[in-house]
DNA sequence: ATTGAATGTAAACAAATTGTAAACAAATTA
DNA sequence: TAATTTGTTTACAATTTGTTTACATTCAAT
């Protein structure tokens, strides 16, 4: 499910912004200014933030730059919610690397459409995803592995279950969901074969980057 | 070179687009109304296509679908021009498959603006006509293909298949889209043909120019 | 410390993928 | 038409990848 990050100190637009998108089944998370939401979108890595202009603490610009500046995050679609409609300002905020435009006030129907109309155009060049952690640097389009600069050779299953992992650093992975994810729908493997993945894994990036977690599953290290 | 489609009735519209933009460097084309514009699009295969949402013959929505329902078209960029702002015009043209708006009246600062940011974010380099890589030079237009400045020759399969690989030096391409792309709609092959001619490629480039990635496809090594 | 379940790991085996040469078919050119 | 080039299929070898198994080790609960 897609993921959309609400940035904005009016607590009215955040609940409008949020009933209206949750309707439409995305998951939706919150902030309040332009620092928690840069830190939230290092943690929950949304697909797409909303992002007012004008806030306190750091605006809409500086958040907007400071995520196109970070490697891990500049897959994410940003797109600006701004009362003023005056030229110089939509200009700073495009250069600032901003997708586009929300104009207040907001109409619930605008708002989806070009909420959806933006996911679409994004989940076009959805390929283009980079993953990067600590040393490990993964480029999906290029199927490329990096360890501190120095390519390395996974097998299939190995980059697809990395994958799965880097997605999201420090989650636990149980057994199932590793099954479902890397085997898909008719699994016929007994459930150590993982295990071996992992293993193999290990050996390649080095023994510390995944974690076990006895019963449950696996993980990679924050 | 990238190029743009320009399709408006107002002529000083077509005019002061085509100014505006050739300045900056784009290649422009320019069409009077949707029919002109459909046609062009075949043809020319823009990169983007700015296009008036209230046009004779056939208005600026009925062409977007036209051009969405086009398999061969559906990677171009389309960017609405409309002097009404009212949102269900807008939703209709979100619906159609447009990308963005732009309102008039258009500021020339803005426009430049709103290209060049689209522009980036799509920027795959498909239409170019000369790719150069390494010691390989290839020319679409005559269809040759040079390393280290002399002639070798390919047959059309092998030029086809190349011309597609080293469209993204680096990037995975997998047997499906290289059928996709390369033996086009109704695919009559096996797919271990593409090996055979991978092979015959490796043989007149080098070893070393292509890289097999197992159980995905191929990449040309950058 | 003991125990037992869970995991690590090496090795064996099975399956899948690709490289490659050769044969043949189709298209192009002389 | 014949000769040549190009495109496709096939078969088999070589290689890589995926899976299972067996035994060793670890860890947490008792």
């Amino acid at each position: 499910m897609k993921k959309i990050l609400i940035v904005d100190d009016e607590k009215d637009i955040l609940e409008f912004l949020s009933y209206n998108l949750k309707k439409e089944g995305f998951s939706i998370y919150t902030a309040s200014d332009g620092l928690e939401g840069l830190e939230k979108t290092k943690k929950i890595k949304p697909d797409l933030i909303i992002v007012d202009l004008m806030m306190p603490k750091m605006n809409g610009i500086e958040m907007c730059e400071n995520i196109r500046n970070d490697k891990k995050l500049s897959n994410v679609i940003i797109l600006f919610l701004t009362a003023r409609s005056e030229d110089y300002t939509q200009i700073a905020a495009l250069d600032s690397g901003a997708d586009d435009f929300l104009k207040k006030p907001i109409k619930p129907k605008l708002l989806i459409s070009k909420v959806k109309s933006i996911m679409r155009r994004f989940s076009l060049n959805k390929n283009l995803k980079n993953y990067i952690h600590k040393d490990v640097e993964l480029d999906i389009e290029k199927y490329s592995v990096k360890i501190k600069g120095d390519n390395i050779n996974l097998a299939r299953k190995e980059f697809d279950l990395l994958k799965l992992l880097i997605n999201q650093p420090g989650k636990v992975y149980t057994r199932e969901e590793i099954l479902n994810d890397v085997w898909g729908n008719d699994i016929h493997v007994v459930d150590r074969t993982i295990d071996v993945h992992i293993n193999r894994l290990r050996d390649k990036l080095g023994q510390k980057f995944i974690e076990t977690i006895k019963g449950i599953g696996y993980k990679i290290c924050e």
